[in-house]
This record gives C-alpha cells, sequence and structure tokens, in this order.
DNA sequence: TCTCCTTGTCGTCAATCTGACGATAACCCT
DNA sequence: AGGGTTATCGTCAGATTGACGACAAGGAGA
C-alpha cells in the first residue's frame, strides 16, 4: 500500500454553502450552472482544489470569489465521495459552511452564471447531490446557533439584541419571547460587547448596539424552542 | 471550469481515529508503519479509497480490516489536505471517527504491521499530520458526550450506570457524582432501557442493566465539569 | 454467621435557571 | 400631546442542578 503510482486518480472539489438571513428567510447562495451536466439547473457555487494549494484555501478563495467579501465564517462541513455524484468522473467534493450578513453588494459572479440568494424553503431540486449537502449545512447552522456565537456572524458588525433574535427566530423558524432572550443573550459571558451606542433604526424605542464578544462557545446555550 | 480533462489529479485515502475505553484510559487504535516516509512511526489506521466504492464503505471496509468487528459506530469527522502533507504526493485524507467497546479480541492487522490501544496521553509523534487528526477526533468525542448518547458506544451491548459513568469520567477526565449521573442518566428519555437482569461484575451492590435506548440526541444535555 | 467493605439507588434541600408575562421607558408619527 | 412601536427591567412559580445524607444489597474475611 501507499505505492505512488498505483493510486486510482480523483478530482477534488470544493462546494461553499453560503448562508444568510434577509428578507425574513434564510437564504442559499446559488448559481445557475451554464454546462453540461445539469445545465441551467440551480448548483452550490464551487470549484475545483488546485494542486498547490490546501483544500480550505480553496473554499476560502471561491468564498472572495464568489460573495466578494472576505473575511467570513467558514468552516468544513463534511466531504461527499459516492462514486456516481458526478456522471463525468470520480470526484470527491469538500463542502464548507460559510454564514454572511445581508450583504450589501449584490453577488457579483466572476466565472459562474447567474448568482443569486435563494430562500432555503423555495430550493427544489439542484444539480448534483447539492440538494443534500445545502440541507447537511442548514441543519449544521441550526445546531450551532445553540451552543456557538454564530448567530452574530448573519448580523453586521454592530447590531442590536432584537436584531439577533430575529436571526435566531427565522434560522429556527420558531418565535422567541423578546424579555427572554434579551436576559439570556445579555447573560451569557463574552457573547456581545456593548458600544454605548443606541439605534432607532427597527423602530420604537433606541436600542443598545452590540458588537461580537469574545466567547466562543454559549454557556449555557440557547434552546431552540 | 468541471471539464473532465484538465482536472489536477489527486490521492485520496480515509484515516481512521478509532476509540476505545480500556483499564482506565482512553485509547486509540494505532499501527506502527512498515515503509517510508515515517518507517516505524506510529500511524492512524487507513489506506486508498478504491476507484468503485464510496469514501463512506472505504472508511466501514478499514474499520473492519483493522478491528475484525463490524457494526461500530463510524462517523465523518473532517478531511485533511494540505499540499504537502504527504511527502510523496498530492493526497486529501478523508478522516474519521469510530467508538469501540473494549474488544474482546486483539486487533488483527491484516495488511498493516502491529496495531495496538495506545493510550492518547502517551501518544507522542505521530506520522504525517496524524497528530492533529487523533486530537481533532479526541476532542470530537468529548463534546459529542454532552448531547447524544454515544457514551455507550463505548459500552457493551449491556451495560451499568456506572460503567457509562466511568466512560464520561475518562473520556472527559473528571470525576462525576455517581447519585446525580444516575438521576440525570436515567431522567434522559430514550437513553436506557432496562433489561431487567442485575450484575455484580463490578462488585458491592448488583446493579441493573440497560441497554442503549432509541434516543439520538440528549435533552438536557450532560454538562461538562 | 456476623461484620465490614464496596458499590448502587433513592431522597432531600438550597441555589440557580427557565418560561410566562406585567410594567415601564423612550423613540416616531400625526 | 397622544398613540403606536420597540426595548428593557422585574416578578414569580416551576423545573433543574449540585452537594450530600441515607439506606440497600451483594461479597470477603473473621
Amino acid at each position: 500500500m501507499y505505492t505512488p503510482s498505483d493510486f486510482p486518480p480523483f478530482a477534488v472539489t470544493v462546494d461553499l454553502v453560503v448562508l444568510t438571513v434577509r428578507s425574513d428567510a434564510l437564504c442559499a447562495l446559488l448559481v445557475r450552472r451554464g454546462e453540461a451536466p445539469f445545465r441551467g439547473r440551480w448548483a452550490l457555487p464551487g470549484g475545483f482544489v488546485r494542486v498547490s494549494e490546501s483544500v480550505d484555501a480553496a473554499a476560502a478563495r471561491e468564498l472572495v470569489e464568489e460573495t466578494g467579501v472576505s473575511g467570513l465564517h467558514l468552516e468544513q462541513l463534511a466531504t461527499y465521495g459516492e462514486p456516481r455524484r458526478d456522471p463525468r468522473m470520480r470526484v470527491v467534493s469538500v463542502a464548507y459552511l460559510a454564514l454572511a450578513p445581508d450583504l450589501p453588494v449584490p453577488v457579483a459572479g466572476t466565472d459562474a452564471a447567474a448568482a443569486s440568494w435563494v430562500p432555503v424553503s423555495e430550493v427544489s431540486t439542484l444539480a448534483f447531490d447539492h440538494a443534500r449537502i445545502l440541507s447537511d449545512g442548514v441543519e449544521r447552522a441550526r445546531a450551532k446557533l445553540e451552543y456557538t456565537p454564530l448567530g452574530t456572524e448573519f448580523c453586521g458588525a454592530e447590531f442590536t439584541v432584537a436584531e439577533l433574535r430575529r436571526v435566531y427566530e427565522i434560522v429556527w423558524g420558531v418565535s422567541l419571547d423578546p424579555r427572554n432572550f434579551h436576559r439570556k443573550v445579555t447573560g451569557v459571558d463574552g457573547l456581545l460587547e456593548a458600544t454605548g451606542e443606541t439605534t432607532t433604526r427597527d423602530g420604537g424605542r433606541p436600542a443598545a448596539l452590540f458588537r461580537r464578544g469574545p466567547a466562543t462557545a454559549l454557556h449555557p446555550p440557547l434552546v431552540r424552542g
């Protein structure tokens, strides 16, 4: 074993599940394929890993190319390696999950065809096994909101407690009591840092603005309805 | 993009982090390499994915080959794809985590050199980037004990509450109050199913024997520390 | 057999946490 | 000025948690 000469050759790609919360829906970034197979079908953005580049770096590169924004949270989701998942050849794809705030710039598809944000509830069939990858990504995001500060990644740099609460409500599809949510979220050590500023952009009484704090895990976790 | 002719060729392997609890220590299954590079060095068991086989199936196949036992819990851990992680060629490795009860049969290394259980606290340097993979696997196992019934995978088919508690104590490296642990663990819905039998194999008063229940998540979770 | 030792299981209690919800504050608009 | 909207604080009962006492039920050895 481990003889370099006789290993079966694989293509390795990265696929991105990029999620955002916009206009009251959890949305995924999808591109419309311009070539066969699955021509004209929606697919996850992604591409080949280059020879001299790490898989993580390939994912980061694709993410910047697709969203035009760098610095987004990016984590490995899973790897998909069924023999016939790409009809042309043996492809193993490493999927990544990225969470983005509602991006001010529309997505600039450099090499891909039209890219757009699609509410995950309206996604029907996707190319390859991308429907499953997307669904795994959404489930991972839902789970991670419980015990990590990841919900803040959907917000801008500064946000109110109510904006964060709406992220949770939309991603989980539940409604949360504003008062209890406020108590819990401000009680978690290191989750939020007050800026001292307030905003009235949500209407009503001015709300305090916060930044992400240094916490990497939530103790205690927020529990899903 | 996506033209089958000009993709960079990769080798794809699976690496296994197989953990068990034995003689008061969390142990990993390691093999000693018989060939260069890293000849004579400990490494994780693993091997090439075959052309017509899914990556998951390759992991399952290697697991049976290495442990001689089938039906073990197996889940994907992460994928490691740094360009120079194997000095010979570009290898992307999909790592899997498996949890095993203390296996009665010693490990029968079919193609690998000597395989043995090594306490994770005594593991020093490993071949390739396997030290990092092992450490990621251990951390994943620790985290999953909190909110999944995975601790039961370290036990046999029938086990006592105290045996399960020792799994938690050893994996987490803490000591837990037997009475509170008993209350929590028997209170979680669907975690344990009483067999009606008792055993005195741990000494002292006979303890009730349980089977794994149908629960897939723990509500509420068990908390570390 | 009697005692001791070991381990398992049930109970108690105070501190904390949770969820439901009342009350008030502070803005905007008319 | 008054009504609508949202933010934030408080209260209170019920559940959960951690610390720990008490007792049960086996084995080992005197």
